[in-house]
RNA sequence: GGUCCGGUAGUUCAGUUGGUUAGAAUACAUGCCUGUCACGCAUGGGGUCGCGGGUUCGAGUCCCGUCCGGACCGCCA
């Protein structure tokens, strides 16, 4: 080795450099033997470089060049020359390396999988061979946006004097929520750390020990089932601010979310709208609607009575609630699509009992699923009152509980929304849902549990309704959803003993729960809590929504599979006896 | 915990009502090729059809079990 191993990177030279002595080290991604020409494509995480040798000039580098195997690691000394035929999609197109020696500093098998863009593997064979997968130029570049993105949060934050404070990782189960990783103890056999399923606790201490602002981005676990956008293992920005109001926190972190987005991607987002759960659920049937389209849900009640339909006339005079999505542009479905819709509403978690529709056709006519029971007139009239045009298809779903037709419309709009490209994928949608009530009522006990957490303090107007009716009761809590993904959470917290005593009453929480669960936390409450309130980002999430990505596993190092293992380590794996015999475990069967 | 889809060459897949020697593309190897950049052309090697059991004269194909991967429901304060 006379020279360092590289003067430049493969993402740098251009034609200022035509002439200079360089030196570049990387993997070799592919090569062309035209015969008496050879090129070599040179990689690393900077981009690609093209080395080119002519056999009869150089003869001796030819044979060796030919020899280089894929992903072999190699060193190459040259002049950068300008090309005879350049390459416009390339950054180095113009240029191309005319080596004087090729060192190769190490061989390498031949990969499973080809290392491109497009590469021919699967999940799994990607997931056991992740080095390599990561070496992909768009699995580097979602890792680098990620870099980013967690430097201009960073820069952000710490600009607005938040202090980035750590959290440990072995605590105390809290048994509400997710199921917890537990951590055997070996000094005190049969006892169990928890790993945290968020710091939320923590962050709210370090608020009563005067941090002001904190932040920490930080991994979180839960053990529950997985999904393309859940793993056991994930990364929060967690964030908690003292003395502050909703408003403060909503500004700060609009703020943050605009300044990252400008940095990263450059893209300027609009001022977030507020949308109340309310409103979210009425027009989107969604705590989460995908804002990039329209296609609101409207009550079609008013409209649909006063026929010979008795179903529908039940549904109206009881508690029930018709309404419908007006579907541009699809009067043409066929008997077939529709069936289909209607499938899609009748799957068993959905509980739809059937889909209605109208064709309001481009020829004027009108054809619909109800023509039994109601008048070309009629069907006109609901049409005009639900905002369909010739042209459009209007589907309609009636249930006697209204969270479920609107649940039910909420999925079918997005589904339409997929099937029928209505999706704008260079469009932003972010808003703030707020207005989330304090309790949710579970469906079949009537008990009432938290929908956020227990922590979450209603809104000053509504604390009285925590002793007349709790049903009633706003929290000061919101989320960001962005693309109709729920990207953050968060709220103003309980900082009043008596209110959080109250809600803890309210979840049918006895004293001795109180204590074992919560006990440290309302203590340190008794010494001086300032108000405050907080969220969290899911950074994975985040960062896949700004990468393009369908699922977090793309924006991960080291993801798990679905089943919750790591295919490259294979773990979760077997131990030794003595060192579960250390921890005072045995293993059943 | 439940429902569904998949597992065949290094990789991605095809494989008919169960029937001769299991194919394609790509990758790989060798040779040719005067500017390629998904180079091209020719030739060649490459298979425990996930695993175990069963039905059958005969199983990649049918049945049962099991493992693995994926999607969804439950679950995810």
């Amino acid at each position: 080795m006379t020279t360092a191993y590289r003067t430049h990177t493969c993402g740098e030279l251009s034609m200022s450099q035509v002439g200079q002595q360089v030196s570049l080290s990387g993997w070799i991604q592919r090569s062309r033997d035209l015969g008496y020409i050879l090129f070599i494509d040179l990689r690393d995480r900077y981009g690609i470089t093209q080395i080119s040798i002519k056999s009869e000039e150089q003869a001796d580098l030819y044979q060796t060049a030919r020899k280089l195997g894929r992903e072999f690691v190699v060193q190459i000394q040259g002049i950068v020359a300008e090309r005879e035929s350049k390459n416009p999609k390339l950054p180095t197109g113009d240029i191309e390396i005319i080596p004087a020696s090729i060192e190769v500093l190490n061989t390498a098998m031949l990969p499973p999988f080809l290392i491109e863009d497009d590469t021919d593997g699967l999940e799994d064979i990607r997931m056991q061979y992740r080095y390599l997968d990561i070496r992909r130029p768009k699995m580097m570049n979602n890792l680098i946006l990620r870099a980013n993105v967690i430097k201009a949060i960073r820069d952000f934050l710490s600009a607005q004097e938040f202090l980035e404070v750590e959290t440990p990782f072995l605590i105390k189960s809290t048994p509400e929520g997710a199921r917890d990783f537990l951590v055997p103890s070996r000094l005190q056999p049969g006892y169990f750390y928890a790993l945290p399923q968020s710091p939320q606790i923590l962050k709210q201490l370090l608020m009563v020990a005067g941090v002001d602002r904190y932040y920490q981005i930080v991994k979180c676990f839960r053990d529950e089932d997985f999904r393309g956008d859940r793993q056991p293992e994930f990364s929060q920005l967690d964030c908690e601010m003292s003395f502050v109001e909703q408003k403060d926190v909503l500004n700060t972190f609009e703020g943050m979310t605009k300044y990252v987005f400008q940095k990263v991607l450059n893209v300027e987002l609009p001022d977030f709208i507020h949308l109340s759960f309310e409103e979210a659920m009425e027009s989107y049937g969604s705590d989460k609607p995908d804002l990039r389209f329209g296609c609101k849900i409207k009550a079609l009640n008013s409209v649909m009575g006063g026929t010979d339909f008795g179903v529908f006339n039940k549904l109206i005079e009881g508690d029930g609630l018709i309404a419908g999505i007006v579907a541009k542009g699809c009067a043409g479905y066929s008997r077939k699509q529709l069936d289909k819709l209607t499938k899609f509403v009748r799957e068993p978690h959905r509980k739809g009992s059937g889909l209605a529709y109208v064709k309001y056709n481009e020829d004027g006519s009108v054809k619909s699923s109800v023509d039994k029971f109601y008048s070309q007139e009629q069907l006109l009239k609901i049409g005009e009152f639900a905002g369909a045009e010739a042209g459009d298809l209007l589907l309609i779903v009636a249930d006697q509980l209204k969270t479920r037709t609107r649940k039910i419309l909420g999925d079918l709009r997005l589904h339409m929304a997929k099937q029928e490209g209505w999706i704008n994928e260079d469009a932003w949608s972010v808003f703030w849902l707020v207005d989330v009530p304090l309790f949710e009522e579970d469906e079949e006990t009537g008990n009432l549990t938290f929908a956020h957490h227990p922590f979450c303090m209603p809104r000053e107007e509504d604390l009285e309704y925590l002793y007349s009716d709790p049903k009633r009761v706003i929290a000061q809590s919101y989320d960001l959803v962005i693309n109709g993904n729920e990207i953050v959470s968060g709220s103003i917290r309980v900082h009043r003993k008596d209110v959080q005593d109250k809600i803890f009453d309210i979840l049918g929480l006895s004293e001795e729960e109180k204590e074992n669960k919560f006990g440290f936390m309302l203590k340190a409450f008794e010494y001086g809590a300032p108000p405050h309130g907080g969220l969290a980002f899911g950074i994975d999430r985040f960062v896949m929504l700004m990468a393009g990505e369908n699922s977090i596993r793309d924006v991960m190092a080291f993801p798990k599979t679905a089943g919750g293992r790591d295919l490259m380590m294979d773990a979760p794996a077997g131990v030794p006896t003595e060192n579960l015999d250390e921890l005072g475990i045995g293993i059943k069967g």
